[in-house]
DNA sequence: ACAAATTGGTTGCATATGCTACTATTTCTG
DNA sequence: CAGAAATAGTAGCATATGCAACCAATTTGT
């Protein structure tokens, strides 16, 4: 049992609840859960999300899907050329011709139908292995908290 | 709690509110808030949580460390493989020589002193902006659903 | 109308993450 | 004790993520 010596600087190690981390550590937690799930239908958690994204909005630019899921827009171009190869979606130049709108194919929609019972079934686990006002708060929380660090990043 | 299935409509695309998707949201949104402080000191959010827990240990073990961060094994042995090229942690074989042990250096102490107070300003920066029923549910519910999740997926 | 600022997207680079499969070591069992 | 089972760690593979820098197209300010 080694003891550093830790009565040098004012509030060291000893206790340090990190937000952060504690957060990253749930959405890997919950990533893995879905990600179990949604193999089985041949896709995972992140290309599910943008996907379902894409599906609900109807068609999307890449800075658009990016504000939507809160992510850096390199990560979502990179995300939907992978959609993209898989043949799941399309993309098509607007009329302001910097842009590009995507949009699922029938073989994306067929995808998503297909990973949609996966995604309830893991949703619905994860939901019955907590208190309905855990599940709620946990929407609660995990909203507020994005938008609010979304604001303070920007 | 009752682990009643109950009958839940079929999801469509209308709304669907993901649990995974917000929760990933959210630990996105902090992790560049805390990346945007603590580049100041040399280091991003997952090394410093790494260095930071390893701190708080005393030492430990990949599995160890990995089972304590919620990451696979193998996350855990690059991500230590990383800090060790930066000098900042060395490692050793125990008397069970599978077993690598590690543990900080003076220079990785250093650099976590010099990250700590980054660390806090961002910190305390989102702790500003939530009022405290929801800077505490924030912890609550991110420690409740990562110990959930880490159940059901063992 | 034109130069400047803004916006949308891509590339290069580096790290983060996890699964499968594999080796080495230890522990368990008959 | 010998073989089986469990455990610790690593390599290969693929995806995820974001920053800086860059180019192209559009909008804005004068």
């Amino acid at each position: 049992m080694t003891r550093v010596a830790k009565e040098r600087g004012a509030a060291t190690l000893a206790e340090l609840p990190c937000a952060c981390a504690t957060a990253r550590q749930m959405a890997r937690g919950l990533t893995q859960l879905y990600d179990s799930r949604l193999r089985g239908a041949g896709i995972e958690a992140p290309q599910f999300i943008l996907l379902m994204t894409l599906g609900k909005l109807g068609s999307g630019s890449e800075t658009e899907l990016g504000r939507h899921l809160g992510l850096d827009k390199t990560t979502v171009s990179r995300n939907l050329r992978l959609l993209e190869r898989y043949g799941w979606i399309v993309s098509s130049i607007g009329l302001d011709r910097r842009k590009r709108q995507f949009e699922l194919t029938p073989a994306g929609r067929e995808r998503l139908a297909l990973a949609l019972p996966e995604w309830k079934k893991a949703q619905d686990q994860l939901r019955d292995a907590l208190a309905p006002e855990d599940w709620a708060a946990l929407f609660r929380i995990s909203r507020l908290v994005a938008n609010v660090a979304q604001g303070l990043n920007s």
